[in-house]
DNA sequence: GCTGTTTTGTGCGATATATGAACAAAAGTC
DNA sequence: GACTTTTGTTCATATATCGCACAAAACAGC
């Protein structure tokens, strides 16, 4: 690509917006100039073409998002077939199940929910489609990770923050590529409270028509009700069945 | 606003991103540059802009929008404090129901889920927090245009293609209009399939502590299992008990 | 395989944007 | 209350983008 098909103006802008989140919901123009290293002018130009549009909300001081910004992400929901065709399955492996199912893809380090049936909460965290977990501690993330040459496995492990959420995490990026090889070798990963205490996940990679990995699919279960080591012989079945089904309408 | 601090690139670039939808997942460059009215050369470069940066793919035809696009949105639900202090009370309603729950919030003519908690689907389609539906036709809707002065609730209702999804569906303003102040007056919205078939749902106004309406809550049933009649006397109580806990922590 | 049609890529002048310094206004410190 | 620091805004100018016009390529119909 040339230089002169970039428009750096809407590079910046998206920069800005991504500035947002849990622990900065509000922020003047210095915070962004400071947080994006924009020129303090350029993210005031930025923000202000935000409220202008309606993507935020300006007090004179402090800028906000507004739900209107859900158009963007939403744009990607409703546009990609992935989520919509996954979603009838989630919901019948969670009814099958009586536990929450989900289905993300890979991120750069993190893994993104695309699709969920939840149950009952059992996570700290209120997980929806668009919410990130790190790869390489969620079972999603460990198949997905699987599914990829080692060397660029290895590269996003590099690139994670590998901290240790739990006494159980894995933080060792030669730990996580062992681990990456026996998920690869039995078809499927196991996660026990690696990323929460009290929680475990089995999950399954995947594939479209022509077997390549597009995605990951998982069953959550707290650990208190399925330990670890039942959820293989509990759920895999069910898990392996939805993703045979899948493999004839991915493509 | 100055004229010179507005970045139109940046603004052409989030038109480009809401360009995709469920029609339109895969789009060329001459068909960005047909919907969004943008000259090809400038919908070619953001369409790049995009792809360079990963929030799209380009096989060298056609643009897809990548998962990555999903962090716009969730930067939002993440920053805003609204989803997640409604989800515990969703969860409890629902679990208290047996029936869905959700929040929602009015962008243009729309309600936007910001957080939701499902029981088994009901509806043809799935919600998750960024779905939108029009808002003339949702009891979230309702009691959100109630909340508004009448001239404002028209002009939302004049900007709305205010279709007949089913016979039940009310579609004239003046009808929508006085329905907003039946609803206003009892505080609660009724809606008996006037979406969609089968579906039913009764919504009420979320109010923060100065008593200024936030967002809306509401319970949706299937028809059969809950006739509309019974909904506010089933479900009314526990949702104005959500509503006055919530109208504590909401600020 | 030719022709008309549509789509995509590119060079260029006119125009809009980014930049950083300078100033103004708050906010914080002592 | 005077000083320092931080923050927001403005401005001139160097730079990048826009949109047009043209060229090249892909496609469709015959």
């Amino acid at each position: 690509m040339r230089e002169t098909d970039f428009i750096s103006g809407f590079a910046k802008g998206l920069s800005v917006i991504e500035t947002f989140d849990e622990t900065r919901p509000r922020l003047s123009i210095s915070d962004v100039s400071k947080t994006t290293g924009l020129d303090r002018a350029t993210a005031r130009r930025c923000l202000l073409t935000l409220a202008e549009l309606g993507y935020a909300d300006y007090d004179g001081k402090f800028f906000a998002l507004t739900p209107k910004i859900l158009r963007l992400g939403h744009a990607y929901l409703a546009a990609t077939p992935l989520p919509t065709l996954v979603q009838p399955f989630l919901d019948q492996l969670s009814e099958r199940t009586g536990q929450s199912a989900s289905a993300s893809v890979l991120d750069g380090t993190d893994i993104v929910y695309i699709a969920r049936a939840a149950q009952k909460r059992v996570m700290s965290i209120n997980l929806t489609p668009g919410s990130r977990l790190p790869a390489y501690c969620a079972s999603m993330g460990r198949v997905l990770l699987a599914a990829l040459p080692e060397t660029d496995a290895r590269a996003i492990l590099s690139r994670s923050e590998l901290k240790a959420n739990t006494p159980n995490t894995l933080t060792k990026p030669d730990e996580i590529i062992a681990e990456l090889q026996r998920v690869r070798a039995q078809g499927y990963a196991l996660i026990d409270q690696e990323l929460e205490l009290g929680l475990c996940s089995i999950a399954v990679p995947l594939e479209n028509d022509r077997g390549r990995v597009v995605a990951a699919l998982n069953i959550g279960a707290p650990a208190a009700s399925v330990p670890a080591s039942a959820l293989a012989e509990r759920y895999l079945p069910a898990l392996f069945e939805a993703k045979a089904a899948l493999k004839q309408v991915l493509r």
